[in-house]
RNA sequence: GCCUGAGUGGCGAAAUUGGUAGACGCACAGGACUUAAAAUCCUGCGGGAGUCAAAUCCCGUGCCGGUUCAAGUCCGGCCUUAGGCACCA
């Protein structure tokens, strides 16, 4: 009976002691591999059982590289400044560094006794002044290439956690952490310009081996749109302003303008009597939290300043409103309003009554050539007490359709609507509910043998009563009025220009989609694409605009009203100056103080007087008192690992150079925008700066799921009884048994639920293994029963564990395992061959086995990596099926090398398969060769 | 609303370029060993009809339709669910 904690244990000493795990970074004669993992937060609590699962899969590679010959660097480390230790300190009284180091302790004995492969010579912690060295002399760098700003701006601020917060960690208007609410502040703060890399950070997803949906959301938040900058002059003043448009096509529908009431033209061009109004919209956006903003966002508000921009082009007044539909941070500021394409600004037109323009059309029907214009409607009436609408049935001569009719002379394309409806149904009590845009729509008429192009005009009426006048009609109008319901509307009614019209009433809002310009003298009868191009070049030429690509990403926050982070490098100086610390100076030490808490919202720094204070040259200077936020430690903490000792520069750049990228980084989904995008912010710049060889820092990802409880709810406070602790597991089967069951629940990407009853099954098989030796299956001939599943074995475990894909690995060693006990045998080749395989997953059980039962005295992990024959795993015979119109009506073992001729004449010897083609006409055969027959019979 | 991904037995899940749906494991049932139980080993295990037993047949991968000799896999349209974005002009 093998001892897994006896066994386990005296392993993990083994390694330890023989430094087993330790990665030479110069030897450079073999190939690399840098197997990473997200770091973690050192919480009180521990590990949870969602660690071990990211943290197995790379165990498992690192370990397979490193027996096939790769020189693999598997380091782990701690990301450990943050709130909870800072929170600690200031409930207790302790230093949050004291907190902090006991929970590294813990975490590291957890992993320790997982029996993971790292090179604990290369941890790393965050809070280690020789590491934030270099943390602040990168901000350093930025700040001197004018990356790091210190800026006037509005930001998240948390009122509960006394700081402010990035984007990312602003989550539906609340903080990510605590969920307590965030309000817009003005603010001095310093920023990072990541915006600045917008372009090559988009760009640059491309070349990534990640999930498609993480490069989706950086695509997302890094948000890229293309548009134009236009000018617009405030009439009756010297004042202009500019508005950011992607649809710069549809100027000519532009019919007001809106502004944020933060943009600073506002108090300027505001009019006397509008002042007040506007004033208080001003006062009452100011207030609203982020939270109320966005819930607020059903119903448009905003006023009027009195003030008029000119339209370029038109040359127009329109007048200037102020919303905050309108966002100050995101392009100018500023918007042009095209209500009759644009659905906000569609809102906003219908219910402060301003007018719309449809500048662009779509087209039904084909186009021709000397088509006959003329204007029509189609007009559809609704019976809300039945639920029925108005139809017209032409039978054969053109099916049911709305009520059509052409405008006449002097005729309003509403007062034609009501004039049809009377003359072809007789209904007159009828009630206009909502008229649409016009659509283009080209037809042939039969009855007059010519093509048309009509300009249509839909329009809803709703039934008051059914008062009925005589209807009116032409000798060749013969068809039925019918009520039908709005399913057989959509099914019967197929023309597309009464199609068009019923999408547009009920959806009818604005119209965005694509079309042809009409009202727009120089773009007229262009579609979008060739207007924007059109207008943009207009726009140029005339010096009232131009081309402008936009991003959605912000300014990276970063400064943190905290004690238990990064002090950032810079003194504020009397004369107004900022100055930056030598290197020399760095790090620059966390002072320990004596109360943590900040005091109205102010920086805990700021209570440490004789650290703040500091005099140079006679000048009276300040230190900054924010700290740096959490991301910005994790922002580079796989360069350190590669060389974390050195004291001169980030790491040796021969050993970058060598060991860069990372070739399988493993984590959280959760990090999909902000630790991996602000990495490969800093990388980047880092790589133009010279400092690193590589552009992009992480070339494959992957991120793993959840481990949920066997409830199937995510495990946490609320079923309590739901949570597995791995400790206790590794207690209770084993490291093994748990790094087994966690590696063969399901794809490493798919969420899974925990299963008791699974871990049993895991433990099981590890005490099958085993029993193999101990029983004393193996023995010294060969055992050429096992030739084929042993090489089978080898080939789809090796594949399976590159690609990742560890619980068909498991399986194919199970099926292995399966074949011994049916042989009841094995020979000590295969034997060897197999623990190796199965020693990434379950290092120590294999270990013992390699020592006790195959006699080596070096360790399995510097063992090398069992290798197949291909030749060896084919199978000479195959079960071929015979199918019968594509059933399955029989089954026959063959040779591999079975002719197609040989297959069909076996196929149709098959008793069964003779009984379903009997009296029947065989139409096909088709013969796929290692795989079936199939008979067509008719 | 928009963008991703997922939906297969009682459960976790497998299935090359379209080619036997359900590998492997869990649970369950039966058998062997045992005084007995546990452990272990062996066998069975999608649903239905059929039979002493079998052969055999029908149905079955979220729903509806299509392409094909053949669809879990491809195409069109829905439904459910998880994640992301959401007044981004």
């Amino acid at each position: 009976m093998y001892n897994f904690k006896e066994k386990e244990q005296k392993w993990q000493k083994f390694w330890e002691e023989n430094q087993t795990f330790q990665t030479d970074v110069w030897d450079f004669s073999r190939p690399k591999y840098y197997a990473l993992d997200m770091f973690p937060y050192p919480s009180g609590v521990g590990l949870h059982a969602g660690h071990p699962e990211g943290y197995t899969a790379t165990d498992i590679i690192t370990r397979m590289k490193k027996m096939q010959g790769y020189n693999v660097l598997h380091p782990m480390g701690w990301d450990a400044f943050g709130l909870p230790a800072e929170q600690y300190a200031i409930t207790t009284g302790n230093h949050p560094e004291q907190f902090t180091n006991e929970n590294i302790q813990t975490f590291k004995k957890q992993l320790k006794s997982l029996g993971f492969a790292y090179d604990w010579k290369r941890e790393i912690a965050t809070t280690d002044p020789s590491y934030y060295k270099w943390t602040q002399w990168i901000f350093k760098q930025l700040y001197l290439d004018g990356y790091a700003k210190y800026v006037d701006m509005p930001v998240n601020w948390c009122e509960e956690l006394g700081t402010v917060l990035s984007n990312d960690e602003v989550i539906d208007g609340k903080s990510e952490r605590g969920g307590y609410p965030v309000v817009r502040k003005n603010m001095k703060q310093w920023v990072m310009d990541i915006p600045a890399y917008a372009e090559k950070l988009l760009n640059h997803l491309e070349e990534l081996d990640w999930p498609e949906s993480t490069k989706e959301i950086q695509r997302n938040w890094i948000g890229k749109s293309e548009g134009a900058l236009v000018d617009f002059k405030v009439a009756n003043t010297n004042q202009s302003f500019t508005v950011f448009t992607t649809r710069c096509d549809t100027l000519f529908g532009a019919t007001y303008c809106v502004l944020a009431p933060e943009h600073l033209i506002v108090d300027d061009i505001t009019t006397k009597e509008q002042k007040a109004v506007v004033e208080s919209y001003k006062k009452v956006c100011a207030t609203k939290s982020e939270l109320e903003r966005t819930e607020l966002n059903k119903e448009k508000t905003g006023v009027f300043t009195g003030a008029y921009a000119i339209n370029p082009v038109t040359n127009e007044e329109i007048p200037i409103w102020i919303s905050d539909y309108v966002l100050a941070t995101y392009g100018t500021g500023a918007i042009m309003a095209v209500p009759a394409h644009d659905e906000r600004d569609y809102e906003f037109a219908q219910k402060f009554n301003l007018p719309i323009i449809q500048v662009l059309e779509e087209e039904t029907g084909e186009a021709k050539e000397n088509e006959c214009k003329k204007n029509s409607i189609v007009a559809v009436v609704y019976d809300k007490e039945k639920n029925q609408y108005l139809t017209i049935n032409w039978h054969q001569n053109g099916g049911r359709l709305f009520i059509g009719g052409s405008i006449q002379e002097g005729e309003t394309p509403k007062e034609c609507a009501i004039r049809e409806i009377k003359e072809e149904t007789g209904y007159t009590d009828i009630e206009l509910v909502k008229e649409t845009f016009k659509v283009r729509h080209h037809y042939y008429a039969y009855n007059k043998d010519k093509y048309f192009q009509i300009e249509c005009t839909g329009f809803l009426f709703e039934l008051k009563t059914h008062h009925k006048e005589n209807q009116n009609l032409d000798a060749d109008e013969a068809f039925d009025v019918e009520w039908v319901s709005l399913e057989t509307v959509e099914q019967e009614i197929k023309d597309a220009l009464h199609l068009k019209i019923l999408e547009y009433i009920q959806s009818g809002c604005a119209m965005v989609g694509d079309g042809i310009h009409i009202h727009s003298e120089f773009l007229n009868g262009l579609n979008k694409e060739d207007a924007i191009s059109t207008m943009i070049a207009w726009l140029e030429e005339h010096h009232v605009g131009k081309k402008q690509i936009n991003y959605r990403l912000r300014e990276w926050i970063f400064a943190r009203q905290r004690y238990w982070g990064e002090p950032v490098p810079i003194i504020h100086m009397e004369d107004g100056t900022d100055l930056v610390l030598e290197d020399s100076q760095l790090p620059l030490i966390l002072p320990k103080m004596d109360d943590y808490k900040g005091r109205n919202g102010a920086a805990p720094l700021e209570n440490a007087e004789d650290w703040k204070q500091v005099e140079i040259d006679g000048i009276k200077g300040i230190r900054e008192t924010s700290t740096m936020p959490g991301s910005a430690a994790s922002s580079w903490y796989f360069l350190r690992y590669i060389d974390p000792e050195n004291e001169n520069q980030i790491a040796d750049p021969e050993l970058l150079k060598h060991w860069l990228p990372v070739d399988l980084y493993v984590g959280g989904p959760e990090h999909a925008v902000g630790h991996l995008l602000y990495s490969r912010f800093w990388n980047e710049y880092l790589y133009d700066k010279g400092i690193v060889p590589v552009r992009e820092p992480f070339q494959k990802l992957v991120h793993q799921g959840m481990i949920l409880g066997a409830n199937g709810i995510k495990m946490g406070k609320r079923y309590p009884e739901y949570v597995v602790n791995p400790t206790d597991v590794v207690e209770s089967h084993g490291a093994d048994a748990l790094r087994l069951y966690e590696m063969f629940m399901g794809p490493l990407q798919a969420d899974k639920p925990w299963s008791q009853t699974g871990l049993d099954g895991s433990k099981k098989f590890l005490d099958r293994v085993y029993r193999v030796f101990e029983e004393g299956k193996m023995i010294e001939t060969s055992t050429p029963e096992l030739e084929k599943i042993y090489h089978q074995t080898v080939k789809k475990v090796t594949t399976d564990y590159e690609t990742l894909n560890f619980n068909t690995a498991i399986s194919q060693m199970m099926i292995f395992i399966n074949a011994v006990y049916k042989e009841d045998k094995i020979s000590k080749e295969y034997a060897e061959g197999f623990i190796q395989l199965l020693n990434p997953v379950c290092p120590h059980i294999t270990e013992e086995i390699w020592h006790t039962f195959l006699g080596h005295n070096d360790t399995i992990a510097i063992s090398v990596w069992p290798t197949y024959e291909e030749s060896k795993t084919v199978e000479d015979t195959y079960e071929m099926i015979v199918q019968v119109n594509g059933k399955v009506r029989g089954k026959i073992e063959v040779s591999t090398n079975t002719s197609k001729e040989e297959m069909e004449i076996l196929a149709k010897d098959i008793p069964n398969v003779k009984s379903h083609i009997e009296g029947k006409d065989i139409v096909k055969v088709i013969t796929v060769p290692k795989k079936l027959v199939n008979i067509v019979v008719k």
